[in-house]
DNA sequence: CCTCAACTGTGAGATTTCTCATACTTATGA
DNA sequence: TCATAAGTATGAGAAATCTCACAGTTGAGG
């Protein structure tokens, strides 16, 4: 994570991304920019959270540690979208999820302990964050139901379209294998079967997209139904 | 739906609900008590939504009609719960949603039109809100997980339990399939399972729960895992 | 009373997905 | 350098779940 000191830069992220009507103060003053690498952490679970984060560019994955040991993605995210909030109106000190950079990221971040107080009592911001909360439910139900209503291939392909980066899916099986709520041995069947059918190749660490217009065509009723 | 004037029933609830903590004004002047008879609407999808209900005894659920006309099961609620506050908070004037009692259901409930602006100002019941928002995410995204992570069975137990009433089971097969992501025929397979355990009778209308305590606890991880 | 739609119920075969057993490879730490 | 863990990979049989075809029951409306 590094900071980016350049304030033409980061005026141009505050107006085109919406962020300055979040608040009910011009929050540019107290506003850094950061930038994360491609798999850096935004955030890590159990590390105490410094800044309320407004993701501006980039993909990044939300990761839940289980009590077993166990790693299970729990959603994607792209921006325009706050990172950090849940804990901010919980008041609680830690994460409790991780947040992952799949490709480079950019973030506006406001430090939380100066200002959590001021964020708390600011009606603007409280109904945005509300806003923000009822979109997100919105969209967790849809997406709780397409994952019932679809089929693995259709999600698979979503999925990688999602996280794939210059046409590279290199993500790890036994994640993906949990966010699909599919079995290890399935996964590398479906995977089996999108190369047999020429829509990936498989090279060394990772799996390369051969036929973007065929995984794009079976994603599009997931799509579809999650916007 | 009939409204309650005994003012001492009313104040009774205010106080054990916690219903007062919610607002940073005193709202027992402008809020009415409702009754609702199992298998009333509460709200009604695409009817304008007049009150901000907090359910403070009863269950109920909520449902979403999908553009092909079918009726998807989406989630549940127990004491103490908001009902239409996203709507209240999107200042969307009709219900996205239809909720319908399950069993006898008591609602406090706050005229919307009224009070609405004052609500979406009030830095106390909007955090409340968000509060309610984070949680409910939570439970979201551990039901999602269950949902992948159980086998039907165990969930239908959760489900049977959650949704019986005075010993008795009666949801219609198409939708309760359609919550679970599963087919109409595989979900009287399992049925018919619990009827062959001795954990369900089929009486006339409805399933009688015979086993108690095997449908606990089948239910019992699924459960466990969503508190 | 008749008809239609919605709900319930069952069988049989196909498909999806899981479990388990087993190896090979790679990274990591002692 | 060796041992161990994690990730990858594959086969085979079992279990879960789906699709389709068909039929009986019930309730509402003409």
């Amino acid at each position: 994570m590094q900071e980016i000191d350049n304030q033409d830069v980061i005026n141009n992220f505050i107006t085109t991304s919406g962020y300055d009507g979040q608040f009910s103060f011009d929050p540019q003053q107290d506003t850094k920019l950061f930038h994360f690498a491609a798999n850096d952490f935004i955030v890590k679970a159990g590390a105490p959270l410094t800044y309320l984060f407004y993701l501006v560019k980039g993909k990044a994955k939300l990761y839940d540690v289980l009590a077993n040991g166990k790693v299970s993605l729990i959603d994607f995210f792209t921006p325009p979208c706050f990172i950090g909030e849940m804990e901010l109106i919980e008041q609680r000190p830690e994460t409790a999820f991780s947040m992952q950079a799949i490709t480079d990221c950019w973030c506006l971040a406001l430090p939380i302990r100066s200002l959590q107080k001021k964020l708390l009592a600011d009606p603007i911001f409280l109904r945005q964050i509300c806003l923000y909360f009822v979109h997100k439910n919105y969209r967790t139900v849809k997406t709780a139901g397409n994952n019932a209503a679809f089929p693995v291939a259709q999600r698979l392909a979503s999925f990688i379209l999602l996280t794939a980066h210059d046409g590279l899916y290199s993500e790890k099986h036994v994640q993906v294998a949990e966010y699909l709520g599919i079995s290890y041995r399935h996964l590398l069947y479906v995977l089996a079967q999108f190369v047999k059918d020429g829509y990936l190749v498989k090279q060394q660490h990772h799996y390369k997209i051969t036929n973007l217009d065929a995984l794009t065509a079976l994603a599009q009723d997931v799509n579809e139904s999650t916007n």
